[in-house]
DNA sequence: TATGAATGAGCCTTCATTCAT
DNA sequence: GATGAATGAAGGCTCATTCAT
């Protein structure tokens, strides 16, 4: 029966796979990329450092597997929380809060994608930059949408997402860094007004 | 004769100095902090690299004195820029403008300001965000002193000035990564509109 | 008058040169060999670490100068004590009694001479031993004039100097690394009825 | 197959174990501590020089390793020859002859017991001056024991046994250095008379 | 003569990657 | 597939020596 045994053996390297993706979180969060060795993620994910290889071309290849995990997880859960919310605007805020939210629930993620990802290796930062991306882009399509739509006034959507982008992305480093604010909930409210004032919605209050 | 020291080689030991800075800027800039090699960046210099230890205590060192410099000089054209104006909120604005033009003008800067700084080893992060702060800490001032005399509503300053900050990171990272915006020239007037409207400002148009 | 002027830069270069000997047995002393640096003993000589050059080919050379003025002084001191016995016994004892004294009273010398001079670097060695040799002859010969006067039994005078000049050694040894004895003056009778007694030497007790 | 060390493995490890300290003993002996490189070593144990560091933590502590088992070997020679012993006195002549045998037929051990392992770097040095003082309180003990006995007249203990030890190392010292005495076997027996003379032993010639 | 900045070979050590098992 | 011993290039740094001044 060698299908069921393919079977059993591909379920097998996806757990080892995961075991090292969650190890290499671990050690790329706390030690930086180049500062992390591939031994210690093999040795945390319990696994020789040759396996490592069998799984990932090179230690590149690893951090970026952890890169895409990430932002695939982190734009899911925008994306979902986008869902929810039929206005143009709304959706922009839902977006702000639920990568606040999912950042403090998993401090890991926000220390890899805000901190590590962008300053790892000259080759890697541009190909994690790409995934950055596309979170403005998110934004940037909303604001065009909206001001298409009247909701807000004519204005350079580039320089306006990326500035929402980086109001979220700051927060988030001197949260990693400083422990100021020291709670993410706080900053929500805080952050989703600052954006919309600047983005020129008409406030209710 | 025993050996001149005043005039010539003092100052020859001044632009030598120089010169590793200089070429410790551009590899650092380059390759980030922990792929620059000590012996690229003193070949860059022109000089032997058991020499730039006579300069520099260390690899550290040379880094931190690059950055000191940057900030100095970031920092110097800020405050000159906002010492022209008497209004608060011109100062704020001033200050955007001011670190948009200096860094239009310096890329390398940029890109060891905003991208290498704040991720180069462990312990040196933490002296560079020392540094950066500074910046944050001058608009959370002037934000409070805005909100103070009324030109501003109440409002979290901690995070709408790590909202400014943020902004601005953003928007050159961007052009350094990603070409866009093409010139940060175009983007300062998006920028300071942006945050003006964020943080309240009644704009007069 | 060029006679008189070389006469004065002649002087003045004998105590540089001193200077750098005293200094050279001071680091050397404290450091050994390879940990001593020439900047450092350059330094404490007060002297420029080039000029160190023009009194010394080299590290080796600069070593084995101060080795030699050693032995010299060493030799000088138990030469003399010698010079007031008639008795060859009385000049071994002499020798012993002499050399330990003056070790107790020059410890940095008691260092080089027995701890750091034998243990330098391959080549240096060889030519330290060639002068430590000086000591371990005179005690070769005084034997054999003891023996073919009928003071001494007939033995083998290579291993019997040795064995005298090793009691030596390690006793001093032992005294500047573990500090037993605590005084080199309460070995010093202990030692020499040792070795008496060892050559055969009819003790009058 | 997830790798067999057992078996082959381990013992082929084993071999390069050893083979780096053979390496290492040959390289120390040669050329000192200070000047003997880690390349070398691993050079001549036909193996690349990141290998050695996965049997040994650094360049000390595989000299360490390199002079633990000569003293121990060289104890363990010592220690065996006095159980043929039941007099104390036999005992210290046992003790002699073993080191002088053993070192007759090592003469690698010989260079690096003798010559090098006093004389390695400030921390290490110390480390093996504790495993020198062994034979040095063997040698006191036996004084001891025979001076209660009555075998030995009273004496410093201290100082004899430093002598005898130091007569001992220094027949050594001159055999590989200045090959005077030809063969290490030729001074057992003048070495030994002269030691026991030394302490006061009545010789039955 | 005296200086000390400059040199650069060489040091010990690390670590991503490979490959025999 | 899994292992982990082995590799060796490359790293930061030191220091005896030289040479322009």
């Amino acid at each position: 029966m060698p299908y069921q045994r393919s079977e059993k053996v591909e379920q097998k390297m996806e757990v080892k796979e995961k075991a090292i993706i969650i190890a290499a979180k671990e050690i790329f969060a706390r030690d930086g990329y180049s500062a992390a060795s591939v031994k210690n993620i093999a040795c945390r994910a319990g696994v020789a450092s040759g396996t490592l290889y069998l799984y990932f071309d090179n230690k590149d290849s690893l951090f970026m597997a952890v890169m895409s995990e990430l932002y695939e997880e982190l734009l899911g859960a925008i994306k979902l929380a986008r869902k929810s919310e039929k206005d143009t605007l709304h959706k922009l805020s839902a977006s702000l809060r639920a990568a606040l939210n999912i950042f403090a629930a998993n401090r890991e993620m926000a220390e890899l994608v805000v901190l590590q990802g962008p300053n790892s290796n000259a080759s890697l930062s541009k190909q994690v930059a790409t995934m950055e991306d596309l979170l403005a882009k998110l934004v940037s399509q909303d604001i065009e949408a909206a001001v298409d739509k009247g909701l807000l006034p004519k204005q350079h959507a580039l320089i306006s997402s990326l500035a929402f982008v980086g109001s979220l992305n700051q927060v988030i480093t001197s949260w990693l860094r400083e422990g100021k604010p020291e709670n993410l909930a706080e900053a929500v409210e805080p952050l989703i007004k600052y954006n919309l004032n600047a983005l020129g919605a008409k406030t209710s209050d």
